[in-house]
DNA sequence: ACAAAAGTGTTAACATTACACCCATGA
DNA sequence: TCATGGGTGTAATGTTAACACTTTTGT
């Protein structure tokens, strides 16, 4: 499996990480709302896996979901959709609300005031980050290809997971991503979950493998082809893949009217 | 339609209430989480309509849902329930969490504020309802005969509403029952929503009448007999019921067991 | 020619819908 | 005996699942 992968080099990242990072506790309080955070879960389908993208603080040795804020006069899709667009630079995002994070583990040994001080934040005078915090979470879907990750803000890295491989999350950021997953299996045949994930063109066999990952189960070749095309959301493009030795399969697209 | 009315006297009420909403004013903010607070649609089934229960504070000329806050170490789940026991009495309730409230029109004019000073409640000095107030959603089913109104805290009135013929709400409640309703329909088929709204022996048309109204449709009472029987959930009493021209049905109530 | 995967056709099993029919009951 | 609503039977229709068959392509 591939993963995307960039990091800041140890010199000059410190610096930069610990005036960004004072700047927003200064003013975190008169801009955001207290007790309330967003997490987002963002999927892509790549090379036959369905991934999730992690970012990682300084050097800490876990993972974290891309997360944030809502701001004062802001509802919560729209700051899921400002923080979505930061990180992935997409504007085509529809994010789905799929879960409230309010377990009282959360704040179990403080733990974000335990990581700002690893991270060498001074924290003195500041109760931003000693509050409880309730999050909410949200997915969306992704072309991996279409994504432009930048490093900002006081992270050091991101990196694209497999599913099935997830490194040590922060707090209960695993609990939030199965969250996630079972409610994309019952959107799966609700919403056009394949519109963001598949953004070339695609055989009737990869949007299948797709469809068996979110899943969890092995799914009839034919029957499936014949639902999708029932459907009557994907436009079959005359163009044929080549070079292996057996009948070219037709290339498929979402047609651009619905939805 | 009937409708179950409590009321305060004019007399001692006024007194009381000031007492109480000054005493919780200068207590809030030490025990609930900022920002955040809970709304609850409870249903209840009776004379064959589907209602919800609304609550009036002091003398204002519109009802709202039920709601309170989160005190600072609890899950939102049990912020409902302690909520909905105050209000109900009772113990074996599910509630659901179905929404967020979090438009920015919720603030519009500061709506609290003004009701608590038409409340006549003294704010000074206090700012906990003039912060910005993102309201989670449940609903609950409730059986109308067990429900235990006590008049408490600031309420001056209890009164269930059948769903067609709701009064004047405050704020976004309105909204707030139709999305409990839209919930509802989809749960309707997914989980035993009979269960607690209907807790003394139906017939199977009774139990239709539910449904269509839930369900806003026409249902074929053969087929409804039948697909309830087949889900297994249902016990047939060998009880009749009497007194009309025609064939006496068989009584029903929902399996212990199951759930 | 053969293996592998794509595409199409067919049928059985199951669920849903519509409606015909009979039953019990009190006026 | 008639009107009314309760209970059961059944055929038509639609949906899903399983699998046989044919087509295309490189070795």
């Amino acid at each position: 499996m591939k993963k995307t992968k960039a990091k800041l080099s140890k010199n000059n990242s410190g610096r930069k990480f610990e005036n960004t990072i004072t700047a927003f506790i200064k003013n975190a309080e008169n801009i955001y709302l207290p007790g309330i955070s967003i997490d987002t879960v963002i999927f892509s389908f790549h090379d036959g896996k369905l991934r999730v993208l992690l970012i990682r603080y300084g050097d800490m040795p876990f993972y974290n979901l891309p997360g944030g804020y809502v701001e004062k006069e802001e509802t919560l899709e729209d700051a899921a959709l400002r923080i979505l667009r930061r990180r992935t630079g997409l504007n085509a995002i529809f994010p789905e609300q799929f879960y409230i994070a309010d377990s009282l583990e959360r704040t179990r040994n403080n733990a974000v005031v335990r990581m700002m001080t690893k991270l060498n934040v001074d924290l003195t005078g500041n109760h931003w980050f000693e509050q409880r915090f309730i999050s909410v979470c949200f997915y969306a879907l992704t072309d991996e290809a279409k994504v432009r990750i930048t490093i900002q803000d006081f992270i050091s890295e991101f990196k694209w997971f497999d599913i099935g491989q997830l490194p040590d999350l922060f707090l209960d950021h695993k609990l939030i991503v199965e969250k996630a997953l079972s409610r994309l299996r019952v959107d799966l045949y609700q919403r056009p979950v394949g519109l963001n994930l598949m953004n070339k063109p695609f055989t009737m066999g990869e949007l299948q493998q797709l469809y068996e990952i979110i899943d969890q189960r092995k799914l009839d070749r034919t029957n499936f082809q014949r639902k999708m095309l029932s459907m009557n959301i994907l436009e079959r493009l005359e163009k044929k893949q080549t070079g292996k030795a057996y009948k070219s399969p037709y290339l498929y697209r979402f047609k651009q009217s619905d939805n």
